[in-house]
RNA sequence: GGGCUUGUGGUCUAGCUGGUUAUGACGUCGCCCUUACACGGCGAAGAUCUCCGGUUCGAAUCCGGACAGGCCCA
């Protein structure tokens, strides 16, 4: 226990955070494998270990880390692991930049320890942030995807989808990235809007337009739309290429734009997804013009050698010379290019290794799971909807897992380690046995690796500790959190390996949390200097401001703009909170009677009644993931309620001796307490720090609050309280009166409602209150009628207004009587009870008062008494 | 071009299973240094809830359209 001068006068947050982050333990936070609780497993999503958290990844921690706070006080066994995404080309790229070279300057392995090191010192850094920011995670369930344990997974799951028959390698067109030479997957495509030229050229006596010149060594052959009578009678001809000069078929197909250029396409082995598309159902011929360099073929005679870029423009210049170019125009178009680098993407054809996409799958298992937001599900069914080519999981790379397959150097065999040789690495490492087929014991590795996403999308199986072949006891997990950015991406394919591996879905629920955008409302960029970084926001407000910040910002889902005005709001709480708790301890320290029979006043059970609804409203909005809800509702109960009501209506009881004042003494205990509990998920080194001055030990061995008070008479009759406090408050304001000067006497009429406020108000006030529950004896003037909306409307549809009108239309004394029924329009109509209620206004005669009035209740001022 | 989503006082934001006077924060203005807190208290001003139309006795809330922004994609 501590006294309350060991609370400092100003809430000292670094402090507080660096005494608790000592005090917790890793084991504190640990998953119980052998307990029978119900589990919470988080599928925390692994960052790619740039070196920094940015505020992003903060927004994405903290609301994990309130979830899982709080499921542990809800008596769940709680798994928040933490995984780190290792593989990838920022890092080669990285690699090469800091020592200054190219990949190919430094054997394989040599260049893979590079990126290993780096990751090592990156994941060091970020580790180090995430604790510092105290996310309770489970530090004994943390993975890596480079260490040899997680991608001997990676590579089991890789075998397990060969056999059963997902994962096939084809000659295919892949999206290609000729500077990073490797094939890409389409979610790793971005587009960027340019302007290009329109070529018109003679082609063999047609005019056609293009904007790729440079592939007509790659021209299959010419479609034009079927109905185009421009092109009458050319079907079934053949074409020379110009230049080249091989024949080509002339096409028909309906997907031609006979408006776009001359309404003649010209087919490339490939332009464009479309010439794909046509080159597929028109069984057209494969000519590859472009390598994986980016260097123009043999094919292209003359050109071969160029990069795509010469070739272009000495095709263009031989076209204009020879006279076949005939004229060029601007054209707005977008280019896909690759996501690292922007370099413009080529579709190569390419021997590849493939993941069956089958939507079917997919899309009843993303059915299966919860989401939240509901609405982010539709963008994971629309995306798989519009799947068209299979998945292409080869990457040119050095440095990701490998692919686990040798070839047989004599015969070709495919030759597959055995689940108990994993991980290998096939570049380095040899069949156990010769090859099945042909006896040879010459073998080649197969040098392509996977793409990260195979690493990454096990991760559900990964933590639950999956051993390669048998769903895992523990398995579906319980929560996916991750941004809206990856639905198509790492959702996607992580429901698909779980359904090609379970069969199962990954996680009962997905949490999907918005983009940070920058205070200016835009994505946060170096290039708009809108960055704001988590270090700056600690260190100047601290980790719980943070917190709130991330929490409140927006609902959870939407794009929450950064707003320092929050932060600011948040660290204001604090300190609002920090005070409450001072004067509470102070007065709470004071208590001599230490008698049981503490007499609970009107006000405690208003309190302790608003209480328990709040902590029903906070339960709620957690269990929905509601993390502004839940902390509105903490924030306005603590400012509004506690600080300037209650603590207002009961200081003249704790300034006192009389045996009320255990009462309040007892409701501030448990107001105290309860609040540290509903704010320890949201805010965990404050709740850690009042709790501990509170009652002593750590919030977080501390259950979920339960607690059931709820008065809806105390409440009703408390709100009243407050009210009639306030309008006096208020009068005394408005009259020049300082707040504790003498009021006088008052007497407060509350019809047919008896209050015993045990003297809370007048000690407030400084009054002498008298509450009667008779009527006035004053006169009184009926000057309005108010209607119940929620009554007249249902009640009454259509014929609302008329009932309203005939109401109105009464004379004063059968409306202060109340009516049963009314005419309308010659019938009697009945009137439900509570439908409408008479206004009215007070004259005097005699002694001189001062009327206010609040609500019901009739408030008489003697000043003079 | 398509899909999803958003549009609320000066700024950001809640409400959006329809019910009369729309939530909160920051900012603005006035009064108050009342022995927890001036990072505070009490009060005030400030919104035709983007626009148009529809459904309804009643719409910020539901429907249709327009305009504008964001995200994802073609």
């Amino acid at each position: 226990m501590s006294s309350p001068e060991d609370l400092s006068k100003t809430y000292d947050y670094a402090g507080v955070e660096r005494r608790w982050l000592d005090q917790w333990r890793d084991e504190d936070f640990y998953f119980d494998w052998s307990s029978s609780k119900p589990r919470y497993i988080i599928d925390t999503p692994p960052p790619y270990p740039t070196g920094r958290l940015h505020i992003g990844h903060a927004l994405n921690w903290v609301y994990m880390d309130i979830v899982a706070r709080y499921k542990r006080m809800r008596g769940y066994n709680v798994m928040f692991p933490q995984g780190w995404d290792c593989h990838g080309l920022p890092t080669e790229v990285k690699v090469e930049e800091i020592h200054g070279i190219t990949k190919n300057d430094v054997p394989r392995e040599e260049f893979r320890q590079m990126c290993r090191d780096l990751t090592r010192e990156n994941i060091g850094m970020m580790r180090h942030s995430l604790r510092l920011m105290g996310f309770s995670v489970d530090w004994s369930n943390e993975y890596i995807t480079m260490e040899e344990s997680y991608f001997g997974l990676t590579q089991a799951s890789f075998l397990r989808m060969l056999k059963d028959g997902y994962i096939y390698q084809s000659e295919h067109p892949v999206n290609y990235c000729t500077r990073c030479e490797t094939a890409i997957a389409f979610a790793e495509v971005a587009y960027t809007e340019n302007t290009t030229l329109l070529n018109y050229f003679d082609f063999d006596g047609v005019e056609i337009a293009t904007t790729r010149p440079e592939l007509l060594a790659a021209c299959v052959a010419v479609a034009v739309h079927p109905e185009d009578s421009r092109y009458d009678g050319l079907k079934g001809k053949t074409l020379t290429v110009p230049i080249f000069s091989y024949p080509v078929p002339v096409i028909e197909d309906e997907a031609v734009d006979p408006a776009f250029g001359s309404g003649a396409v010209m087919i490339c082995t490939f332009g464009d997804k479309q010439d794909v598309v046509w080159w597929k159902s028109h069984n057209l011929d494969l000519r590859s013009a472009i390598d994986q360099k980016g260097v123009m073929t043999a094919l292209c005679g003359q050109y071969a050698g160029m990069k795509a870029k010469e070739c272009r423009e000495a095709i263009l210049s031989d076209m204009k010379e020879s006279g076949i170019l005939k004229r060029q125009e601007e054209l707005p178009q977008r280019v896909g290019t690759c996501w690292r680098c922007q370099t413009p993407i080529e579709i190569l054809s390419a021997r590849q290794w493939f993941v069956k996409v089958k939507p079917e799958e997919i899309i009843s298992s993303a059915k299966a799971i919860t989401w939240y937001p509901e609405h982010m599900l539709i963008r994971l069914l629309n995306w798989t909807h519009q799947m068209e080519w299979d998945w292409c999981i080869s990457r040119q790379r050095l440095f990701a897992t490998p692919i686990p397959v040798w070839f047989c150097a004599e015969c070709n065999e495919m030759i597959l380690p055995g689940p108990e040789d994993l991980p290998i690495d096939p570049t380095i490492d040899s069949p156990k046995h010769p090859c099945p087929a042909c006896g040879s014991t010459s073998f080649t590795g197969e040098t392509d690796v996977l793409d990260t996403w195979m690493d990454s999308s096990i991760s559900p199986l990964v933590i639950t500790k999956w051993d390669g072949k048998t769903t895992p006891a523990v398995y579906p997990t319980q929560l996916r959190p991750q941004g809206h950015d990856i639905i198509r991406t790492w959702a996607f394919y992580t429901i698909l390996r779980s359904v090609a591996l379970t069969g199962e879905k990954p996680w009962e629920a997905i949490m999907v949390n918005g983009m940070v955008l920058g205070e200016d409302g835009f994505k946060m960029s170096k290039s708009r200097n809108n960055v704001i970084t988590p270090d700056e926001l600690i260190d100047r407000y601290g980790v719980d401001a943070l917190r709130q910040w991330a929490a409140v910002g927006a609902a959870t889902g939407s794009d929450i703009t950064f707003s320092w005005n929050d932060v600011v709001a948040a660290s204001r709480f604090q300190t609002k909170m920090w005070n409450i708790v001072r004067f509470s301890l102070l007065q709470i320290r004071k208590d001599a009677s230490n008698s049981d029979e503490s007499r609970m006043e009107l006000a405690d059970r208003w309190l302790l009644s608003k209480l328990s609804g709040v902590v029903a409203e906070v339960t709620d909005a957690l269990d929905a993931y509601q993390y502004d809800r839940g902390l509105k509702a903490i924030r306005d109960f603590a400012w509004s309620s506690l600080a300037d009501n209650y603590l207002e209506l009961v200081k003249g009881r704790l300034y006192s001796d009389l045996p009320s004042r255990a009462g309040a003494v007892s409701t501030l205990t448990t107001a105290l307490d309860t609040l540290c509990r509903l704010l320890a998920p949201y805010t965990p080194f404050f709740a850690s720090e009042c709790y501990y001055h509170l009652a002593g030990g750590r919030i977080i061995d501390q259950e979920w609050p339960r607690l059931d008070y709820t008065d809806a008479g105390a409440e009703e009759n408390g709100d009243l309280l407050v009210s009639v406090v306030a309008s006096l408050r208020k009068y005394k304001h408005e009259a020049g009166l300082a707040l504790n000067a003498p009021l006088g006497h008052v007497t407060i009429y509350t019809p047919g409602i008896e209050i015993d406020d045990g003297g809370d108000a007048g000690r407030t006030t400084n009054a002498e209150i008298e509450w009667r529950s008779d009527e006035p004896r004053l006169d009184r003037v009926l000057s309005d009628i108010t209607f119940t909306m929620g009554i007249i409307g249902p009640t009454f549809r259509k014929e609302a207004n008329a009932v309203m009108q005939a109401i109105r239309a009464l004379p004063p004394e059968a409306l202060e009587a109340g009516v049963d029924s009314v005419m309308v329009n010659g019938s009697a109509i009945k009137i439900p009870e509570g439908a409408y209620a008479p206004v009215f206004s007070y004259a005097i005669e005699g002694e001189e008062v001062v009327l206010l009035t609040v609500g019901d209740a009739l408030l008489a001022i003697r000043t003079h008494a």
